[in-house]
RNA sequence: GGGCGCUUAGCUCAGCUGGUUUAGAGCGUCUGCCUUACAAGCAGAGGGUCGGGGGUUCGAAUCCCUCAGCGCCCACCA
């Protein structure tokens, strides 16, 4: 090993070892007498690529997964890619109408064939894309959502929820997106503030001799096509007069009543609102309360139908435009204020929403909640961040029913079959639904061709929020080997933006499917943001490619980079300097590894005193880590774990440990401290592992003759035994150690004085001499001597009460001297006079505890001492 | 309009069931070193009074109130 360059090149040993690993089977799980660890992924667009996000998510579930392989568990991560049906038709659809095809043009059948295709094609990249990061995955149960079992189940659970009652259909206002041609749920709508205009619109009042007219403020002039009524507040004596009269619809001019009702704020705008039954959620009920008829003024696609009477074909948009134009030249435009305004968005296709009355799927929600508050509310599932738990129940106990069906072909096709003369049976598949068509009709001559299939698609969370159950096919066989094995799943990793769609649609099921919770744990990771702090995305350019960087970094470099910057729950603002602090450390291992191969082991050496102490030392910071670790990675504090191995293995270890056992150049080292090193080597290696996977498998594999077959993945990390007393003695007197090397290093750069010119030093005071092999050795001396005096040319300072002297050659600066012990000194006597002050304080005295009180008197005896010490230390100086 | 959260060194954060030497880490900064594992490194140093104000307490970054700023979520004022 001689030969290695001194800088560690990922990309020569990252492939090797995943190719080893998926070799070896080593991702693979299956059920046995272990205790399970499961986690399944959340699942990507089975056609979108990696980005940042991504990689957070799936290097925190990969160190999950690997640490519960090291730790005894049983550990599978089941991978998979979700059908993604609106984002995932709109591209099919876009590519097609690049090739000049449109969607309408196609049988739904030619359609599907097109989406299957682009789904071969372009499916499962992301997943290549994840193995480069090193993820874990158990690749040989790779799920689809639109697969056989999880198709199957979805078709399943909609039979069943249907026959609870739980599912119906109905004509309802919902959320239209015009460009993907399709209903959405509450959940896929987001509101973003915008400027827009307020109109203020005049009503004349029919037949009104004075020739009055209100005016109605509205957002949406367009919509006055569609307006069936004026509503105003009965409260509202400005209006009183209106009632029972009628106004015109300005430029429609069609008569429509005044209606009075106190939804209606008499302080916004005129006080006066036009109602529009078939446009706005909030007309709807009022139409539905005042019986008013409804115009729908839209065709699906966002342009003016038919019914609007005026501007038949138009856009929306331009509508609006046009019809102010013409409103203003009719004289029926009181003015225009500038307003901001929230407007609905597609999640999808970013198209403005459009509140539409049609027929659609629901899934009764009141009931199936319960349990699914009920689990986070009493902790039977955890949130890490806790403050999700109120977004959460917030959510559940405000929850509407969820519309389920979108007018797409790309997904689980509804399992209803509507009926010649009206009404439908819900079955499994289509032979069932005969059957039951002849039972419910009574028509025994009925026939598959009489049955005519629902043309919508389900909601694709309709089938993700099964993911943790149909992966096991649980749905289709309860009792079957591995849903019991592996569910409830342990831990969900997943962004805070999809715990309605997902994290509590799946607690949901869980409960009504499998009566148990789907996981025990959710960790909502952050949003990555760039170093501005803005949220990554495509239009602004500011995400980087997560393949470039690996390819720059190394996987473990960015693995490391990544979780460097995320403390749970909180928003990382990545940066490219992370990933270099990784790839930096990379290196570090790297060399330290180059340093201990170097080594020829000589079993005729006796071990030195300074190597046996050094190891001892060792020994305890590494089983204190490996317990610190455990700790903070159970409170998935990754983040924080991740540091405490990072300076366990680059100040302990590389940089105290291995100088202290160092021998002198080209000598050769005994067996013994070899031996040792090399099994702390090995254990640091594997605390490692889960955070850098590929570099630690490399230099472990060279660490010792491994067989064909073994790896770091699945060697078990040691129960550390937790620190005893005299285990904290040895630390701290090591603490202390290291503060003399300190100052003595201080000293050298202060007088230039170079390491290899030994050194003498002098301590006045009762040092713990235990350790002074391993100070003569690291602060390069030739000897530590206990005086009485201090040498008229030398350089001094305080480790506690005592104070170490190197007697130097040369003159030394004494006034530097001096005003560096006055300024300890003066800081010494501020902080016993914080004590003090606190130790006179009767009332202090009397009410702390003891312990509190023993230790201000203790800091008050060590400041006292320490004072005393330094005012020798001036006096001296000052002869 | 409601609800939640945040504000601690230049940056990113930890500390917050009040007391563990007048606040910690990583990065950055400054100084000195190419010391034969590593300059993608080593050694050393400087840097904050914990957003402002008030209160509770023997004692507060940690608890309470209040003001200010920032962020997120929810909500049918056109």
């Amino acid at each position: 090993m001689s030969e290695l360059a001194s800088k560690y090149n990922p990309s020569e040993v990252e492939d090797k070892w995943y190719a080893y690993w998926m070799e070896h089977r080593l991702f693979h799980s299956e059920p046995d007498d272990r205790e399970p660890y499961c986690i399944v992924i959340p699942p990507p667009n089975v056609t979108g690529v990696l980005h940042m996000g991504h990689m957070l998510n799936n290097t925190i579930q990969d160190i999950l997964i690997r640490r519960a392989r090291m730790t005894g568990k049983n550990a599978l991560w089941v991978p998979g890619t979700d059908h993604a049906a609106i984002s995932t038709e709109a591209k099919v659809v876009a590519k097609l109408a690049a090739d000049g095809i449109k969607k309408t043009d196609l049988s739904r059948e030619e359609f599907l064939e097109h989406a299957w295709d682009w789904t071969h094609k372009y499916g499962g990249i992301i997943l290549e894309q994840l193995k480069k990061l090193g993820a874990s995955c158990d690749w040989e149960r790779t799920a689809f959502t639109m697969d056989e079992t999880r198709s199957r189940s979805v078709i399943r659970v909609f039979n069943r929820l249907y026959e609870k009652g739980y599912i119906y259909r109905g004509v309802r206002m919902v959320n239209w997106d015009p460009k993907a041609l399709t209903a959405l749920s509450d959940e896929e709508v987001i509101y973003k503030e915008e400027k827009s205009k307020l109109f203020y619109l005049r009503y004349r009042v029919e037949d009104d001799p004075e020739g009055r007219y209100i005016v109605v403020a509205t957002t949406r002039p367009e919509t006055i096509l569609g307006d069936t009524a004026v509503c105003v507040n009965p409260n509202d004596e400005r209006y009183t007069w209106l009632k029972g009269k009628r106004v015109i619809v300005p430029m429609v001019g069609r008569s429509v009543p005044i209606i009075m009702d106190e939804y209606v704020e008499m302080d916004f705008g005129t006080g006066c609102l036009k109602v529009t039954p078939a446009h706005d959620v909030n007309d709807y009920m009022l139409g539905e309360k005042y019986n008013l008829p409804s115009i729908d003024i839209f065709n699906d696609n966002g342009t003016i139908s038919e019914a609007a009477g005026f501007y038949t074909g138009m856009d929306r948009f331009d509508v609006r435009e046009q019809i102010m134009k013409d409103l203003a030249g009719a004289d029926l435009v009181e003015k225009v204020e500038d307003y901001d305004n929230k407007v609905g968005h597609s999640e999808r296709t970013n198209a403005v929403i459009e509140p539409k009355l049609s027929m659609q799927w629901f899934v009764k929600m009141e009931e199936l909640v319960k349990p699914a508050i009920a689990a986070v509310e009493e902790g039977d599932i955890k949130f890490v961040p806790q403050k999700f738990r109120n977004t959460y129940r917030h959510w559940m106990t405000t929850i509407r029913d969820w519309c389920i069906s979108r007018q797409l072909w790309w997904g689980h096709r509804i399992p209803a079959w509507h009926l010649p003369q009206g009404g439908f049976v819900v079955a499994e598949n289509e032979e069932e639904a005969l059957l039951k068509a002849i039972k419910k009709t009574g028509n025994p001559e009925l026939t598959l061709a009489d049955l005519r299939q629902d043309p919508d698609c389900l909601d694709t969370w309709f089938s993700s929020w099964l993911w943790p159950i149909s992966l096991f096919n649980g749905i289709l066989e309860p009792e079957n080997p591995e849903i019991k094995y592996y569910y409830p799943t342990s831990d969900l990793v997943t962004a805070p933006d999809i715990i309605f769609f997902w994290v509590a649609r799946m607690i949901i099921a869980g409960y009504e499917f499998m009566d148990r919770k789907p996981f025990s744990n959710v960790y909502f990771t952050g949003i990555v943001r760039d170093s501005l702090g803005r949220k990554m995305s495509k239009s602004l350019g500011n995400s980087p490619d997560p393949l470039d960087l690996i390819a720059h970094y190394g996987a473990d470099g960015v693995r490391m980079g990544l979780m460097l910057a995320a403390p749970a729950g909180n928003d990382i603002m990545y940066d490219d300097s992370l990933c270099e602090q990784g790839r930096n450390f990379c290196n570090k291992i790297w060399n330290a590894f180059r340093l201990v191969k170097g080594w020829n082991a000589d079993d005729t050496l006796p071990q030195p005193e300074t190597a046996r102490l050094g190891l001892e030392w060792l020994d305890v910071q590494l089983r204190q880590a490996l317990l610190e670790v455990d700790d903070l990675m159970k409170k998935f504090r990754i983040s924080e774990a991740l540091m405490t191995v990072f300076k366990l293995f680059r100040d302990e270890f590389s940089g105290w440990l291995l100088e202290v056992v160092k021998p002198a150049y080209q000598q050769p080292i005994d067996a013994k401290t070899l031996h040792a090193v090399l099994g702390y080597f090995d254990t640091l290696l594997r605390l490692l592992h889960p955070f850098m996977p590929f570099i630690t498998e490399e230099l472990w594999q060279h660490l010792a003759g491994r067989k064909e077959g073994e790896s770091i993945m699945v060697a078990q990390l040691p129960v550390a035994e937790p620190p005893t007393d005299a285990d904290r003695d040895l630390l701290a007197r090591f603490e202390t150690l290291k503060e003399v090397v300190a100052g003595v290093r201080a000293i050298r750069l202060k007088k230039q004085i170079p390491a290899r010119n030994p050194l003498k030093l002098l301590v006045k005071g009762t040092p713990d001499t235990s350790l002074d092999s391993i100070i003569i050795k690291m602060a390069g001396l030739e000897s530590i001597e206990a005086a009485e005096e201090k040498p008229a040319t030398a350089m001094s300072f305080l480790v506690g009460a005592n104070e170490y002297i190197v007697p130097l050659e040369s003159n030394i600066n004494v006034e530097e001297e001096l005003a560096k012990l006055e300024a300890d000194l003066k800081y010494q006597l501020g902080f016993l006079a914080t004590v003090e002050k606190k130790l006179s304080n009767e009332r202090f005295v009397a009410n702390a505890p003891e312990k509190v009180v023993a230790l201000e008197r203790k800091k008050q005896s060590d400041a006292n001492e320490k004072i005393a010490a330094i005012r020798a230390a001036i006096a001296a100086l000052k002869g």
